[in-house]
Formats: structure tokens, sequence, C-alpha cells
DNA sequence: CGTAATCCCCGGCCGC
DNA sequence: TGCGGCCGGGGATTA
């Protein structure tokens, strides 16, 4: 499931590939049209397939971006537009000169966009359990909660502004693992780096948001960027079905202290799992309060 | 208008 | 081998 830091690392490989071409086929999938012929909304929002290849093709991609845990691709053609991706829970990226390099089954046969480059290779999208959505928007007004984004968990205001939200009435009773999960508080923290932060903040993932205090959720903001910007360098975590661009896993799986452990990497209780806004949250009872 | 709860998009995977 | 149930990011919808 990729979050910020493996988003970062998908952006870092599709940018070269990508920017400064010009795209001269697009493909959608028979599973999608068929979707969206009933009355789905199937990783194409808003637009029907047809429209989305016709505004596509033709484009050239001048810039791609990472925002929070989506993908820009800034596109020129009669006046410039975005294809805004979100790569849901299993969205994965391929530049390949053929389908056929693409070498594990289970993504190629999931393949649902692919745009044909005016270098002849392929930027194919795969998309196993379709949870990934395609925008293709004017600007991010068109897409509200684009504009609702913290920013970016390393920018200068960052903190500023997750202690600005985190201290709201609405989130004060709130668990704060769902406080640092929300997108509106801190860009680009799910699951695993929150499960990550507050294991290694030893706060349990339950406790009220506005019963910590502010000099430790100074200190927690600090510990999910350090682990996002950890987790980069480490070319993110492959739980399931991540993968970068070329295939390849990413190596911060193995310095999870937490996230999907049997036992606490620090004191060796058995942890405990409960469920915070639907989402598995996996704790150490003894080391997190 | 703001907030909260529910629904939904899916197939890999797990346990029986 | 078959099958029911679980899981989840986050927007949309409903209350």
């Amino acid at each position: 499931m990729p979050e910020l830091p493996e988003v970062e690392g998908v952006v870092r490989q599709i940018r070269p590939a990508a920017a400064g071409k010009t795209i001269r086929d697009v493909f959608v999938s028979d599973t999608i049209r068929l979707s969206k012929a009933n009355g789905k909304e199937a990783i194409i929002k808003k637009m029907d397939a047809d429209a989305f290849i016709s505004r596509l093709v033709g484009a050239e991609i001048s810039s791609v971006e990472r925002r929070s845990k989506y993908i820009y691709f800034t596109m020129q053609k009669e006046r410039e537009f975005l294809l805004v991706n979100h790569l849901g829970m299993s969205g994965a990226w391929f530049y390949v000169d053929s389908l056929l390099s693409i070498t594990e089954e289970k993504f190629r046969r999931h393949v649902h966009v692919v745009l044909t480059l005016d270098d002849g290779n392929l930027l194919a999208y795969s998309d196993i359990r379709r949870f990934g959505e395609m925008r293709l928007l004017n600007g991010e007004a068109d897409f509200p909660p684009l504009l609702l984004m913290a920013p970016e968990p390393f920018a200068e205001e960052a903190l500023e502004h997750f202690l600005h939200m985190a201290e709201r009435p609405k989130y004060s009773a709130k668990p704060i693992k769902e406080v640092i999960m929300d997108g509106q508080v801190i860009s680009g923290c799910g699951n695993i780096y929150a499960t990550e932060a507050l294991f290694r903040m030893k706060i349990h993932p339950n406790r009220a948001a506005g019963r910590i205090s502010r000099a430790r959720k100074i200190q927690l903001f600090k510990a999910v960027a350090a682990i996002l910007l950890e987790s980069i360098d480490a070319g993110g975590s492959t739980i399931s079905d991540y993968r970068n661009i070329n295939g390849e896993s990413g190596r911060m799986q193995d310095r999870f202290g937490m996230y999907g452990k049997k036992q606490c990497m620090e004191c060796g209780t058995a942890t405990k799992s409960l469920q915070i806004a639907g989402r598995t949250s996996v704790y150490c009872p003894t080391c997190q309060k």
C-alpha cells in the first residue's frame, strides 16, 4: 500500500521516463470500460474512457510531481491541464517497451491504463484492486479535496499547520493515530508510518489527541517526518502490492519496529491490535502509553 | 454549515 | 480444490 515514500519513489522514476514526452496513444482496459458501463467509478473518475483518451492523446507531459500521496502529471495540449493519479491500495506504474516486460503476472493482468509515449515505450498503470484514481483537471480547484491537503510534511509551515489542526476541538477527543493519518492534518502518513511513528514515540495509538502535550505533539510530528524521509531513502516499504516502476521492492519494511509485528521489537511483549477509524492498529501494550 | 457514520470501489489471501 | 470472510484510502452519500 503506497504511502508518501512509495509515491515519491515512483515519481522519481517516472519523471525521467515521462517528462518532455508526448502521448501518442492511450489504452483503457475492457474491465474499466465494463465497470464504468455499470455505473461504477472505476479508476477513471467523472469522465468516460473515450473522453479520457481523447483529452490525453497528443498531450506533452511537461512535469511529474508528487503532492502528498498523489502524482500530478502536468500536461500541455491546447492548454495546460493535470492528470492526477492516486495509487490507492495497489496501483503501480511500469515503464516498459511491451506489456510482456511486466514479469509479475498479477501486475500484468491488471494493467488498466497504458500511455504510449513518443519514444515508443509504454507507461503502464496496473491496479490489482482498482482502488486507485485518475482524474483530468484544469487545476486543483476542479477537485476540492486537493486544496484541503496539509502542506508537504517537509515544508517549513507543516509543523505549525499540524499543531493548528491537531488542536482543533473536532480532533481533541479523537485517537492520535486517526489524527496523524488525516491528510488534512499531515500529508502522506498512512497506517504503516503512523504505526511506526507512534511506536517510536511510545504513544498509544488510541490516546486522545487532546491529551498529548504540545511538546510531545511536536516530537511526534518530527518523528513522522523523519520516518517518511528514512523510508524514501530506503526505497519505500514493500507490503503486499507495492512495486516501483522497475518492478522492484523497497527495503523499509526490514526496519519496522511495530507494523505487522507479533512481538514488540523493543521488549518482546506480544503486540496487540485494535481498530481505529476502521484500520488495524498494532501497538505494544508495555511500551506505548 | 459542520460533523459523524456508513457505503463503496476490489481481488489477493487466509483459514477451514 | 472450494469458498466465505477479511482488509483498506479516501471520496461520496446520508443522517
